[in-house]
RNA sequence: GCCUCUGUAGCUCAGUUGGUAGAGCAGAGGACUGAAAAUCCUCGUGUCGUUGGUUCGAUUCCGACCGGAGGCA
């Protein structure tokens, strides 16, 4: 058997973790590069707002698909595999090691396990349409759609979820394509790449708590409601309207709510985001878990690491 | 000093015409396959301030005491 597949260790885990200076260390250590893996910080005009990390704090050590996207633009899972993937194939063709970064799960994991994006992803009138659809019927409504075009999904999905019911109509509708049929095509392919997890976890989440205010409160200081005010007026409503500090002060520029409410909605919603992150990557069966509040996860990682480029093998 | 209001879940409060109590927020657990920093599901036992009394039974009524807020002197 001819392995050929492409090594990447991921450093994973939730925000204000300290991934971004563990993967620093092991990309030095091991002659890497980063590639981020992280649905905000892809934005140019997102920098205070995702902590994206300066200078001092990537200490030469380059970092792909950061900053690189227009606030205006949207981008999705499919958009990432395709990008992170020749990012990795061209730093494997330089010989150097790629650092998979970041706290979105959903993008590690497709572009990890293989995932294929095939097909159209429809056309934004029929997104639209199908949006308005919900909004004036209903979301049961829309799921009597559902079950009439593809009543096997609807069997299959969280219904009472509209983002899923949405997609799995989108599935039927634009590519003409069952659900089941769908993820089928799309989960069978093999991984091109051979992964190592390293998921930053935390004994007690009250410190990940503490870490989360100290870096809020370094983003009002590096500048976040410049940052914001920007977003506001210009009336983004793409995928970076998202991002966590930047829509909690929306109530601030109208005038609703002070700067010190907003900052606490900030430091919730971060919160429950890192919650969440957790969840997701507490299921990884095959990651490896560092507790930054217990151990060293600098050792740990580079013995973990040492240990998985070890068992490439030798051409 | 006197009068009035008030003390219930980590926080803000509701409530029981007397049968040991429930919302919001916070928090916890989970899901997740083309917007994922998004979206969705589930979870509420706490000496009802302390202590006497009335009562079969008090968190609920009465008294005292201890906190808190306001008013009058």
């Amino acid at each position: 058997m001819s392995e050929q597949r492409i090594p990447v260790v991921a450093v994973l885990g939730p925000t204000a973790g300290g991934k971004t200076a563990l993967a620093v260390t092991l990309a030095k250590r091991f002659g890497g590069e980063v590639v981020s893996c992280d649905s905000m910080q892809i934005y140019k005009e997102l920098s205070v707002s995702t902590a994206r990390p300066t200078p001092a704090e990537t200490d030469g050590v380059p970092h792909h698909l950061m900053g690189f996207l227009s606030i205006e633009s949207s981008y999705s899972v499919a958009d990432y595999v395709t990008d992170a993937g020749r990012v990795i194939e061209e730093i494997n063709r330089r010989g150097r090691r790629a650092f998979l970064c970041g706290g979105t799960g959903q993008y590690a994991d497709a572009l990890l396990d293989g995932m294929r994006f095939e097909g159209e992803a429809g056309s934004a009138e029929k997104k639209a349409e199908r949006a308005a659809f919900y909004s004036e019927n209903g979301l049961a409504a829309l799921t009597a759609r559902l079950r009439k075009a593809d009543p096997d999904a609807a069997g299959q999905i969280d219904v009472k979820n509209p983002k899923r019911v949405l997609r799995a109509l989108e599935i039927v509708e634009a590519l003409g394509t069952p659900l089941r049929d769908y993820h089928q095509r799309n989960l069978s392919s093999q991984s091109p790449y051979r992964s190592l997890k390293i998921v930053i976890d935390f004994k007690d989440r009250n410190n990940l708590y503490e870490r989360i205010n100290l870096r809020v409160e370094k983003m009002l200081s590096d500048g976040l409601v410049k940052e914001a005010r920007e977003m506001y007026n210009r009336n983004i409503i793409a995928t970076a309207s998202q991002a966590i500090g930047c829509k909690e002060l929306t109530a601030y520029f109208e005038g609703e709510k002070s700067l010190e409410e907003c900052a606490d909605r900030i430091r919730r919603a971060t919160r429950r985001y890192a919650k969440r992150q957790q969840t997701w990557f507490r299921r990884e069966r095959d990651a490896h878990f560092v507790y930054a509040d217990e151990e060293d996860v600098c050792a740990r990682s580079i013995a973990l690491c040492e240990q998985f480029y070890g068992e490439e093998v030798p051409q």
